[in-house]
DNA sequence: CCTACTGATAACCGATCGGTTATCGGTTCG
DNA sequence: CGAACCGATAACCGATCGGTTATCAGTAGG
């Protein structure tokens, strides 16, 4: 039902988005570039996802020169584990803390 | 890259299809009939949604006379709780607690 | 300045998706 | 039996998706 749940769970469901995402969670802050070179799809490709992924809140991105930098935002994978534990009906409480952690963790 | 939790991802990424999930986990084993009452499509859309959660793991169902009964299965979720686990960097052993215990559930 | 580089946008294309209506197979019941 | 019911399948349609190539704006450097 919720629309925020929505964006998250169709911008994790394609695998080279997905991927993309990985890499970042891995690896930190990467270049347009670095990122393209790796991903198996053309630049242009690559920045469309990097947009679905920041629509999504699951990126941000630093301009610095004609570069871009993007990394990983995982406070925003917090909906994703709380969804996961409500519909297993058990760690409620368990999963909580981690959605504070991991808002926390954003600043 | 797993073709496993690409279906995973795939599944849920539709919010009918989630919100069928969701009324499972919640309700337990329902009918077609019964998940057609709320899901705000057609019949037949409602089969291709469960067919494809089918495909997921993430139903089964059991047939009774002319009737079909569909039920969730929690278990499947794991991969998705590890994923995020390991996307998140932390929790580790914590998730692996989590898809032991799910992976029991299912017997 | 002018050229080269980096990444975002535009325009387009085929494939897949989610939905519909129509129909069929199997089951129950009068 | 025949009629009614339940759910799956088929055939189809418009919309969206993920990809491409071409191009544009902004920045850096000779």
């Amino acid at each position: 039902m919720q629309h925020g749940h929505d964006m998250l769970f169709r911008a994790l469901a394609d695998p080279t988005r997905r991927a993309i995402f990985e890499r970042l969670c891995r690896d930190g802050e990467q270049t347009v570039g670095a990122l393209t070179a790796q991903a198996g799809v053309s630049q242009p490709a690559v920045s469309k996802h990097l947009g679905i992924l920041k629509l999504a809140g699951l990126v941000r991105d630093r301009q610095s020169g004609r570069q871009t930098h993007y990394h990983a935002e995982r406070a925003a994978l917090a909906p994703l584990a709380d969804w996961t534990g409500r519909m297993t009906g058990f760690w409620e409480s368990r999963f909580d803390e981690l959605e504070d952690l991991l808002t926390r963790m954003d600043q």
